[in-house]
DNA sequence: CTAGGCTGGTTCAGTGAATGAACCGGAAGA
DNA sequence: TCTTCCGGTTCATTCACTGAACCAGCCTAG
C-alpha cells in the first residue's frame, strides 16, 4: 500500500478510513454490498467498472476485512455493515446538494416512515440497522437494464441477497 | 470532468456526491476545512499534500460550491458545513475499526458530553452543529509540529478560524 | 526605493494507477 | 463432446498523482 493510496504522516482516522475506503470505486462497491449485490457479474454490469478495477477492490476490501468471500460470493462482514451510516448520510448530502429528483428512497420497514439523514428513525426515534431498512424507487431513478437495476425497481431490504 | 473522475451512468446520490468529494485529497480537505484551516500554506503542511494537487483541489471545491475564496481564504460554504455528519461517521468508523488509539475527542461544547457517532448529543438528545463541537487530542495523537497540528493541540472549536 | 523573504501559486518530467479489450480455465448444460 | 457462462488475469494505452523547480506579487527592513 505505498505511494498512492495511503495518507501516512495523518493522525486522523478519516485518514485511516480513507485508505480502506477511499479510493475510486469503493464505496460504490460497499453500496451495491449494502443493497444485497454479492456476484462479481452483478458488480461488474451495475457499476460499469473495468473488470481488473473490481477484482483488485474486492480482494483488497476482503484483505481489510469489509467483505468476505464465500463460495463465489462477496458479502459485507459487520464491520462492513458498519459503513450503512456513512454511506447513508453521503447519499443523503448528494441527494439534496447534487440530484434533481430523488433517486433512492430509504424506509424504516417497521413502521412505514422514512429515514432521517443520520440514519435514523424520526417516528421511532432511534436508530435504524440497515436489514430493517426497505429501499424504494424514487422518481430521478433511471431505468437501466442491468440485471441489478431491473431487480431494484422493486422494493428491497437492504441486505437481502440479490441473486440475479 | 470526463473520464476517470465521474461515475457516468449511476442513478445514485452516493455517486453523485463521490463526484465532488470522492477524489484523492479531497474529504481530508474538508475535514482540515472544517477544523477551520483556511490558508494555502496551512492546508499545504498539515495534509503533506503536492502543491499542484492541492491548488487543483481548492479551485474544484470551489466551483462545486463547497469552499469559497475570499481574499486568499479558503472557508466551508453552508454546502461543505452540511458535509460534517459525512467526515464524522467516517471518522468514528475508522476510529473504531482502524486505529490503536483515539486521535481526536469530539464534545459537545455546551454539555461537555461527547459526541455519538452519528453526530448527535446524547446528553441533550439532538443534533449538534458543527460550531457547537469542540475537537480535543486524544491519547492517540501524534506530536506533529506543523503550525496546524501545534494549534490542534488545545481544544478548538469546529470552524473557528485557524490563522498560524 | 530596493533587496530579500514569504505567500500562493504554475510548469514540467517521471511514475503509478485506471481503462478497456483480449484472453483463459473451470463448471455446468445441451 | 461442444458450447456457454462465470470469474477472473494480462496487456497496451491513457490519465492522474508526485515532487521538484520556477515564478510573480506583496510586505518589510535597511
Amino acid at each position: 500500500m505505498a505511494l498512492g493510496k495511503d495518507y501516512a504522516g495523518q493522525d486522523c482516522s478519516v485518514a485511516r478510513a480513507l485508505e480502506v475506503v477511499g479510493e475510486r470505486w469503493t464505496l460504490l462497491i460497499v453500496r451495491d454490498a449494502l443493497y444485497g449485490v454479492r456476484r462479481f457479474s452483478d458488480y461488474l454490469a451495475h457499476l460499469g467498472i473495468p473488470r481488473a478495477v473490481l477484482s483488485a477492490r474486492l480482494h483488497a476490501l476482503t484483505e481489510a476485512g469489509v467483505l468476505a468471500k464465500e463460495g463465489n460470493e462477496y458479502a459485507l462482514t459487520p464491520m462492513g455493515v458498519e459503513l450503512w451510516p456513512v454511506v447513508h448520510t453521503l447519499a443523503r448530502w448528494g441527494e439534496r446538494h447534487r440530484s434533481a429528483e430523488e433517486m433512492r428512497i430509504f424506509v424504516h420497514a417497521e413502521c412505514g416512515g422514512r429515514l432521517a439523514d443520520d440514519a435514523t428513525c424520526p417516528a421511532c426515534d432511534r436508530p435504524v440497522r440497515p436489514t430493517e431498512v426497505e429501499m424504494h424507487p424514487g422518481p430521478g431513478a433511471l431505468r437501466r437494464d442491468d440485471p441489478v437495476s431491473v431487480y431494484l425497481r422493486e422494493p428491497h431490504r437492504l441486505l437481502d441477497p440479490i441473486r440475479t
